[in-house]
DNA sequence: CTGAAAGCGCTAACAA
DNA sequence: TTGTTAGCGCTTTCAG
């Protein structure tokens, strides 16, 4: 245990024979030093193996390189993906990210943005679904209003009501779309494999569906909408439901692909062919989606882009009034839907 | 803009009538205030609104509450978990996790660990493996010396050679075990697609189905071993090459289950069926594995338990030598594996 | 138990 | 161009 303290600038400016001030110019790029004093700094620092303390840099110089990632749950692949666009801006920025998780959690919500606040970050971004309640992210979003007085920056993604920046994944269409691609196959007797529709995106989605059934003639409130936990394990319990409560099911549309997946390996237990028995629709379009058994017909949403347009979107001066960014998305058709046996 | 910033502890104190010494050990729940007055402190800080700025309290206290994880790329679904199980024991002990991705590129993986260290980062946990070839990691070698010696903590996960505490994925035994399923299962015209060899997690795999293969009278020098990028791409790649320059092979046997996935899309697109044709399997038995098309005969490594277990032993007391973890492994055998076609 | 004051390592005026 | 110095916001001796 040596304990040899790092060295600190003035050990470097010491070994320099200069002023620290000479060395935190030098070290910093800043102008007005001459290059060849710069040069010496620079070298006597990469002797010592001098690395400047950020803490220090911060508090003295009052911004932060860090920028803050909340995701539900990077084992999501949805997130997954996000936080991947996110990191590439940010090295290329050169920008350090502290990411934490929220689990859909509003308290632990609030916990992870005052973690990011009292590291002073430049900017954060928030991916996941808000609550359609807005009364339950009330807590966060004043904590977000004073983080954004204080001059930080906030971008969030597929959330509203935040009175952020905000990039908009195109939730409503693509729910339409997957739908209508169902309908046009033949189905009837579809039903939903849902997340909470206490989440803006489920919502989001459903009212897409609600769309597409009107114009179909039919509505969803007709159709079995079963509400489970927004992953691959709610994906399975719902369609086990959906299975045993509406065995006349022939198409079942689950409202994200981690769903499907689960939805998948549900049917694949209970000896269910798909799509022949029961067609089976996700919604992402996550890396794996083409490479499941079957492929996944889903609507592919940009997730990568999304994470770097969030943060993009953050490290923007701020408008007056919060900018929007709505995404694209394309039905994506691959095996797991056809049209139903004729019965 | 208001750029009304943000509270201080002065301001805390003030608000409070109280000294700006007491209201720190209120705060911070250290001894030696009155219950009373602490009480009173954290009801007006909640009150103003106050977070502590982490910047200044490490400056000062010498301890930061950061620790840092490196990740070759945090879409790789083996990264992802690892990833999880790190974040998820960061957070229970309210640890702030900051993360970057290193690209399995040694000069971005030092300029990820000097910003650790530049962060004052309490730990640092690096995955993904590290190259044969000692001389190309010298260099963070001896960053991460230095930052051990002045009190930091490292651990790695699937890497020797860095002088830290690790953990180390059963490589080898199970390169072992996945090359003698294939081989009990009849084949022996068996080909490797794998990642870059001089990557030691390539290596180690290698090295176990040389064990399996010598014991079964063959030797690795033998067959095909086809060396592309360790990443889904690859394994398409890898897999092309294999049935275009060595037609007759009845088992693919890839390094990692994201080759897999790609060696899987590669025999589709060629119309080759899977496991008749030709059996394929994987290593690590990411989340998706059970859920491909054919599910997928692979090897479970206990990623998320890796990521934990890391992140714990970095978070000990450094011991006079660097300890090693081990973990187990376990065969999964699934469907895209079986016994050739009798030729 | 409480408060005054000395730094933590660095940046940014300000002088020279 | 250079160097001097006053903080940045907090923790932590050290007196009281």
């Amino acid at each position: 245990m040596a304990q040899r303290a790092r060295p600190r600038l003035v050990d470097v400016a010491q070994a320099a024979g200069v002023s620290i001030a000479a060395a935190s110019r030098a070290l910093s790029g800043a102008a007005g030093v001459s290059e060849e004093i710069a040069q010496r700094v620079r070298e006597v620092a990469a002797e010592l193996g001098y690395v400047a303390n950020v803490h220090a840099r911060t508090l003295a110089g009052g911004t932060s390189t860090g920028v803050g990632l909340l995701v539900h749950e990077i084992g999501d692949p949805y997130f997954t993906e996000i936080a991947s666009g996110v990191l590439r801006v940010a090295a290329q920025r050169g920008l350090t990210v502290q990411i934490g998780h929220t689990g859909r959690d509003p308290d632990a919500e609030l916990l992870q943005v005052r973690s990011l606040i009292a590291n002073r970050v430049r900017a954060i971004v928030i991916s996941g679904s808000g609550f359609v309640e807005a009364r339950v992210q009330a807590p966060v979003k004043r904590e977000l209003q004073d983080f954004q007085a204080a001059g930080g920056r906030v971008a969030v993604i597929g959330r509203h009501h935040l009175g952020t920046d905000a990039v908009l994944p195109d939730n409503l269409a693509g729910g339409r779309s997957i739908t209508e691609h169902v309908l046009s196959l033949g189905h009837r007797r579809i039903a939903f494999a849902a997340g909470p529709v206490a989440l803006t995106t489920v919502a989001d989605r459903l009212a897409g569906a609600e769309e597409a059934l009107r114009a179909a003639g039919s509505r969803l409130a007709e159709l079995p909408v079963i509400e489970e936990a927004f992953t691959r394990d709610g994906g399975t319990r719902a369609t086990l439901r959906i299975l045993d409560e509406h065995p006349r099911t022939t198409a079942v549309i689950a409202l994200n692909d981690d769903m499907a997946i689960g939805a998948l390996a549900a049917l694949r237990s209970r000896g269910v062919a798909v799509p022949r028995e029961m067609s089976v629709a996700g919604f992402d379009d996550v890396a794996v989606a083409e490479h499941l058994s079957p492929a996944l017909t889903t609507v592919r949403l940009p997730m990568t882009g999304m994470g770097e347009q969030a943060l993009l979107l953050a490290l923007k001066e701020p408008s007056v009034r919060p900018r929007r960014r709505t995404t694209g998305h394309r039905l994506v058709v691959r095996d797991s839907t056809a049209a139903p046996r004729s019965s």
